[in-house]
DNA sequence: CCTATTTAATTGATATATCAATTCTTGTTG
DNA sequence: CAACAAGAATTGATATATCAATTAAATAGG
């Protein structure tokens, strides 16, 4: 009995399209309303919104990302005015990553739009579902360790 | 009531960090097969397998990526040897896509493998909490289109 | 204290993603 | 048939991901 499923129906096929899906479909959305960074570069500024001060080890490990790639979104991100890196005082290895007044003023002015955004995408789908849905990839995330 | 949610228990950022640790894991897998490919080439090969003579539009669409990944991910396969590009008659606005020798035997040597890697990471999950995780996933795409 | 290890950030190389622009080619339609 | 639109693949530019190597600084242990 060896009958190979159809590409769409194995399961981390979907979890990837569902992922690509999300970001292309944020992506748009986030142009239509003339928001000029990415995604990614969005998650970035939450977070430092939320945690004013942290390093960029600190980011990577909460944003789920590579040391190497914070270094560029962050300087990307400093470009565009919104992030400072700030020198630490008897620490000369870290940053201290702040958001400028841009970068807060940018926040405040999406924060309740993205929010907005994630809740529609998920309607339809029950408070129970969602639970059940995010336990099971956290189990599945457990398999994978 | 505006209670910020822990990043960590958005829906999105779990489908996201699922997607990376799946990846991560098979990437880590292969290597200690001594697989020089990425997992994303093994997922083309494998299509390509299925469905010999396929366009390249054909393989986007159905890999879920775009056109110009698609024609640098084949350039990666063919100058490892894995496929060709055939011409086709009447038509020279497409190709047709073929694994070689070598990339027949490739994918056979190592289907099975890569069929149990999948199978291990959803252990602990009963067939109807599959069936519920990829019914959850294809509505939250259709919330996305 | 001094050396060895660890930590934090950066950089280089390569793979992939996305968008826009381009090049051919095919199909349509006035 | 000729001009035009649509399709398929490629290419360029930029963003992100990952790994390895590097640099600099902090810390631990002898």
């Amino acid at each position: 009995m060896n009958i190979e499923k159809d590409i769409h129906q194995v399961v981390f096929f979907l979890i990837e399209k569902t992922n690509k899906m999300a970001k292309q479909h944020s992506a748009i959305r986030f142009a239509e309303r003339g928001m000029d960074i990415t995604v990614d570069q969005w998650v970035l500024m939450k977070f430092i919104h939320e945690h004013p001060g942290c390093s960029q080890a600190t980011i990577a490990e909460n944003a789920f990302k590579d040391a190497a790639s914070i270094t560029r979104m962050l300087d990307l991100l400093a470009k565009k005015g919104f992030i400072e890196r700030h020198p630490i005082e008897n620490n000369r290895r870290q940053f201290s990553i702040h958001l400028t007044e841009a970068g807060e003023d940018y926040v405040n002015d999406h924060i309740e739009f993205v929010q907005q955004l994630r809740d529609e995408s998920t309607t339809g789908l029950s408070n129970d579902e969602i639970d059940s849905l995010k336990s099971m990839l956290i189990r599945i995330q457990n398999n994978l360790k």
